[in-house]
DNA sequence: GTGAAAGCGCTAACAC
DNA sequence: GTGTTAGCGCTTTCAC
């Protein structure tokens, strides 16, 4: 119960009439207190509305049970996705979590993120932040001189870091073989800012699928957005432009997607009858857009819940054995679902 | 900068040579301290890579520049939006964000996040969860029990309790009068889920327009979905059935007006000559569905910072002069878009 | 201007 | 089983 006079734990031992110590005991669930004293500093801890003060057992214990999250981008559906399963996991597991956004990661405001996380004894940190330019670089300076584990999401894999992300280049080979299979033999991509790793590696999914394929790729079959539905417009007129013959296309994202459906047929294209989409993400809306997009759906959910389990055992690893978990690369594949726009 | 072995206040007075009360006063940037002293401390300080603790410091202080921020259904394109702000502002501000995500906000399990809270130190809370089912109640039985500042997000006035809101009922009316002034002479509603309190206050306006209108509302014309595009359908179907002159509808969100739009061809209605639709929240998506949606855009993002200033004025006031600030009913007014749905 | 002492609330290490 | 003694790292009196 919350209670404005705060009991403390000296408060306890008094009305019990036991050491502070014994309190202390009690409250962490120690065996060695007898039954009888349990029950009754138990009966003062409730008599007295008695909360355990966290800030002064992260000090004293020097271990928060708190994670440090750093996201970007939260009002886009995709971060807060992910961010979704990050607090449920962490939730379940008994940790709390510390929040930071950063609107774009050099290295210049990383180093205050992190030291700040550090200043607030957080016992692990989740950079959920996407890899964007000169992300990689940071890591490498940085890394080795913070002693807090660390795991990254959606992020190229690296030497000695713990990285979890969905396979986006695969992802983006399953759609474009599925328009092949279509009977589609003009294939573009409009690819998410290439500054970002995720829509580079979608980009080259396509180009694989496509040479694999046998079919040439050059610059006149895919133009670059930014993500929003806004720039898939221009991004698409832009492709129709330089590469008319265009009869399919993957998109880099579903927002992008959409927008295609609706500029297409002001511009008499039919989809899928003349042109035929698949997007990225698989967000709920999809389903019921005209037509209803196919897509390759992630599960960002799933991703956070995978961050928050790996990185408890890797507190819970080095506590205990004091020795560091070897470095994973997780990879989640994504799914196609197929619909009518395709 | 961040490094493996912490420095202590500690170690930089003794290798200072002054006692640790000088090193924390050049930390707290006291005046009390001579420059000579001052820089010789914080030459150290850059030497040793020292870093305060702020754990330490919350417990020394009695104060943590820490808010509890309580969200729900982040999943979700509103909350993750409300965040959003709340992280920017709160950044700005110099606060750090404790966050929690709730499933469903009862008594039951909102205690524990309040406890959880305070063990933390947080300097006050932002409930950004929506107001469901039995919250007043609980607001009541809690809230005078605890000492921290706590602003509400989205929900009914309330005394004693301060509250930042979009303005539903007067956006739900407006909505509605446009479609009156298209003409439409049957304007229907399709609600969110009903132990919401926006989705009530959604509903209201649509029946305060129409009543006003001198047009009597009946319970054929609205029917109930729980906000995503799937139950939008299913609702939409249903009013068709026992509603079936409509030609206006207000949806009490653009995921469920989405589906409207997707279905609505399909049963042989146009849009919008035959069946007009606004939407709610504005989402960026909206301006491509087909046809482009006519919404009433809410500023959630603008609705998180008011709340993190809000919160931050508060705590100030209580710190300094010691005296609650009076209890303020927030609202924010949300703009009509018309697009071609209407 | 600077330092010594006490304390924030709790836990770990060691006694008994 | 239980208590004592030291801290965790910093800030806040109150001396000098």
């Amino acid at each position: 119960m919350i209670k404005k006079n705060k009991a403390t734990i000296y408060d306890v031992a008094e009305k019990a009439g036991v050491s502070r110590q014994t309190v202390s005991r009690v409250l962490n669930n120690r065996l060695e207190v007898s039954e009888e004293t349990r029950q009754r500093v138990k009966e003062i801890m409730a008599e007295l509305n008695f909360q355990p003060n966290a800030v002064a057992q992260s000090l004293s214990r020097q271990k928060s049970f708190l994670f440090g999250v750093v996201t970007s981008g939260l009002k886009y559906l995709g971060p807060s996705r992910v961010l979704s399963g990050i607090t449920n996991k962490a939730e379940e597991l008994g940790y709390g979590l510390l929040l930071k956004e950063v609107q774009n990661s050099n290295s210049a405001n990383i180093i205050p993120v992190l030291d700040w996380f550090k200043a607030h004894q957080v016992d692990g940190i989740i950079w959920a932040a996407p890899e964007v330019e000169d992300n990689r670089q940071w890591i490498k300076d940085v890394l080795p001189m913070i002693d807090i584990p660390i795991i990254f999401l959606t992020m190229e894999e690296e030497e000695n870091v713990t990285i979890v992300t969905t396979d986006n280049f695969t992802g983006a080979r399953v759609a474009v073989n599925h328009l092949i299979q279509k009977g589609r033999k003009n294939i573009a991509h409009i690819s998410g800012p290439l500054d970002w790793w995720e829509a580079r590696q979608r980009k080259m999914g396509w180009e694989s699928a496509l040479t694999e394929a046998g079919i040439h790729v050059d610059d006149r079959m895919w133009t670059q957005g930014n993500w929003s539905s806004k720039s898939g417009k221009t991004a698409f007129l832009e492709l129709i432009e330089k590469y008319p013959e265009v009869d399919g296309i993957f998109a880099g994202n579903d927002q992008m997607a959409l927008s295609i459906l609706q500029t297409a047929p002001e511009i008499g294209k039919r989809i899928p009858q003349d042109l035929s989409i698949v997007g990225f993400d698989g967000i709920a809306e999809s389903e019921f857009y005209i037509p209803s997009l196919s897509t390759v759906y992630q599960n960002q959910d799933e991703l956070g819940r995978i961050a928050v389990t790996e990185l408890v055992s890797q507190t819970e690893m080095k506590l205990k054995e004091n020795k560091a978990v070897e470095p994973k690369y997780i990879t989640i594949q994504p799914e196609l679902i197929i619909r009518q726009s395709s």
